[in-house]
DNA sequence: CGGGAACTTGATGCGCGTCAACTAGCGTGG
DNA sequence: CCACGCTAGTTGACGCGCATCAAGTTCCCG
């Protein structure tokens, strides 16, 4: 992402494809704390904070509309609905975020998978982009990994374990988990 | 907290003590999702969101002032700049809440230990609440536990590596780490 | 046909959970 | 006053879940 797309000075909408925040700690590793899809404003805090204290990543091949943030400013103060719009989306986002810290806390491995596959499949059924149970979901086993905290060599022992409880199938070009 | 005091018509202003949130998950673990003390409006989000996803609790003793949230809706559509004061508290929560996340994916217990006792000497400070490097830490190691995804028994044995090491001292009453 | 990225699978070891027993402190009631 | 019970903290033994290391297989793309 370059200077003129920065992300200080625009928001991001998301029109197609997905992408996702991460943080990396000092020691290296990534950690992935939130899942965008088509349709989300991606950095909605922009709006509101000068500092970005993680790093935004496009998920395979995905469009966007950048807006200035002070034509966003504009608006927002100018039609409150909107404002309270995007506060209202900020807070559903909190929630997820206390939803994430929950899923890495306690749950093991299987559970973490599931979570964040169930996740995916609630919030794909909501855009209405899901193919009759079957979806698409663009992460590498790295990535899902680094979302919940695992490695990926793990990550891949538990999809298989879960595909041998018929809990999920997976597709050749990427995955199909169903509830 | 009983129906008079329902935090889903009032706003709680922390005046004096500790509070921390936490949410239970089906199989009974407890995670806390985040702490606060005093000074901090801890239901923000309840000014927006009619639910509420998670719980409440007191650390110890402390003092609240509640204030109904339809006069603290008034309050921030008269005055725009209190409003954007509580939207730009609420991103500084969901940035903790990333940082949460990250702590709790990937590191181990010492660093998730060390985290979360440098997070609150932190923002001890900028209350101005420590007392030349001694912090007053109203916490049982089982909630220290709770809120970075380790058992009581593990968290007993971390803080002793970190007390041999000379990381942190702990007096009588509560603990005390410093930097 | 070569090379790299993602996935797969096995062997090994450690960090942390679990179970259990014990101590210390503190409020309550006899 | 001491007996009692409860909560928090402490420590040891043991096992499992996951990390790590390593080798290999697909599959895509040049």
């Amino acid at each position: 992402m370059n200077r003129d797309n920065d992300h200080s000075t625009q928001c991001i909408v998301l029109i197609s494809g997905f992408a996702f925040r991460h943080k990396i700690s000092k020691d290296g590793k990534r950690q992935i704390v939130s899942i965008h899809l088509a349709g989300e404003v991606i950095n909605l805090q922009s709006l509101f904070l000068e500092a970005m204290d993680h790093n935004l990543q496009a998920l395979a091949r995905c469009s966007v509309v950048l807006i200035p943030i002070s034509a966003l400013r504009s608006l927002i103060f100018a039609r409150p609905p909107i404002y309270a719009a995007f506060i209202i989306r900020s807070m559903v986002e909190a929630s997820i975020y206390r939803e994430w810290i929950l899923n890495n806390g306690w749950r093991d491995a299987r559970a973490r998978i599931a979570h964040i596959l169930c996740e995916f499949a609630v919030r794909s059924d909501a855009l209405g982009i899901n193919h009759g149970g079957i979806y698409n979901l663009p992460m590498t086993q790295e990535q899902i990994g680094d979302a919940v905290g695992l490695t990926a060599v793990h990550v891949n022992r538990t999809l298989k374990s879960l595909s041998n409880d018929g809990l999920i199938t997976q597709s050749a070009d990427c995955s199909a988990p169903t509830a």
